[in-house]
DNA sequence: GTCTATAGCTAGATAGAC
DNA sequence: GTCTATCTAGCTATAGAC
């Protein structure tokens, strides 16, 4: 309980990851700029970890905790509102706080087909999500708040999006934003059973 | 009308870059790479763009302009087939031919937000297909197709899913295929005015 | 456990012959 | 226009002092 800012070195070093993925991207990231985001030396990172691989590995796994337990943080029963948390969740614009690890995964996820040691904690991650997704959409089936839809396709399109539009949005600018909300909403809306 | 085969030597390399790129990943591409793929050598390269970035930039063009003719040559005027056939385009899996040029294209759009010269070639690619999405969904509104939804939002959405579908996709392997196809067809389904 | 220094390598880009 | 050879910078990872 006492991890409060002095978390242990790894940890701090997934931090250091995470800003250094937000500020120069995967494809530019470099074991000095990691260093540059973490209050000891270079040198300091490869006593904790063998390889730069395994430093991004630890900050995947900090992400699908943290990421994980938001969308478990969701304190109701009912379907629709914990859609729409989850929602609220995944579809974060850039900018907003917490948004960062969403950029950050998403340049990952988008190299993990050319890198194996990547794959394995995003397909847990992504997996994790996609089954939390599906667990509430067929929640809401079977209460019937929601109309009688596939589950995993629903979900899977749902997260999909939500992958997409992050990388989307950082591309086009903010003037998509508004649409992009506009858009799962309805998307929401329309899963909703009418009475 | 000579181009069938030995194209200038900007669209061959446009060509190296798109198969470079599919088969190494943005963070992993070099000149060298790009170079294997080209029949000429790595300096050749150079003789034509001043810059491995001016090489990708062409790369993005192409893929641009190979987009816009496949959304353009969706031979009817039926806004339902129409957007079906869009989707059809925009949600093709990776390992189906021409695929390959989406998985590039959203390496790069990942990297967007962190390389200025990547960044308006990406947009000019997204805009076109954002506006053509929206057109359509207009057109079937007009038409009494389609319900009377905001066309920029759907249009949003769905090319954001469809975005999202290819890194998602890529990370997670094929067993999600089946689900996301469900899932943007039960997106159009909705769509569609009750007759 | 943390540091400075640096080895060893590979990258992007250029020089100059042909 | 295309080649081979190479320069320089920046990268990952390690050595060895403290």
């Amino acid at each position: 309980m006492t991890d409060s800012v002095p978390a242990d070195a790894e940890a701090e070093i997934a931090q250091a990851v995470r800003a250094a993925l937000a500020e120069h991207g995967y494809a530019r990231l470099t074991t000095a700029k990691i260093a540059a985001e973490y209050p000891k030396s270079e040198a300091g990172l490869y006593y904790h970890f063998d390889s730069k691989d395994g430093m991004i590995a630890a900050f995947l796994e900090f992400a699908a905790g943290q990421l994980g337990e938001e969308l478990a943080d969701i304190d109701t029963d009912d379907p629709e509102t914990r859609l729409r948390a989850a929602c609220e969740s995944l579809f974060r614009l850039p900018g907003e706080e917490g948004a960062g690890v969403h950029v950050a995964v998403m340049e990952l996820l988008s190299h993990a087909p050319h890198n194996e040691t990547l794959r394995g904690p995003l397909q847990t991650l992504e997996s994790a999500t996609l089954e939390t997704l599906t667990e509430i959409v067929a929640d809401g089936i079977e209460q019937g708040t929601f109309r009688p839809v596939d589950p995993e396709a629903t979900a899977a399109f749902l997260l999909a999006a939500a992958d997409g539009s992050t990388g989307f949005h950082v591309a086009l600018g903010m003037d998509v934003g508004a649409d992009l909300r506009a858009g799962w909403e309805a998307y929401v809306d329309g899963l909703v059973a009418d009475t």
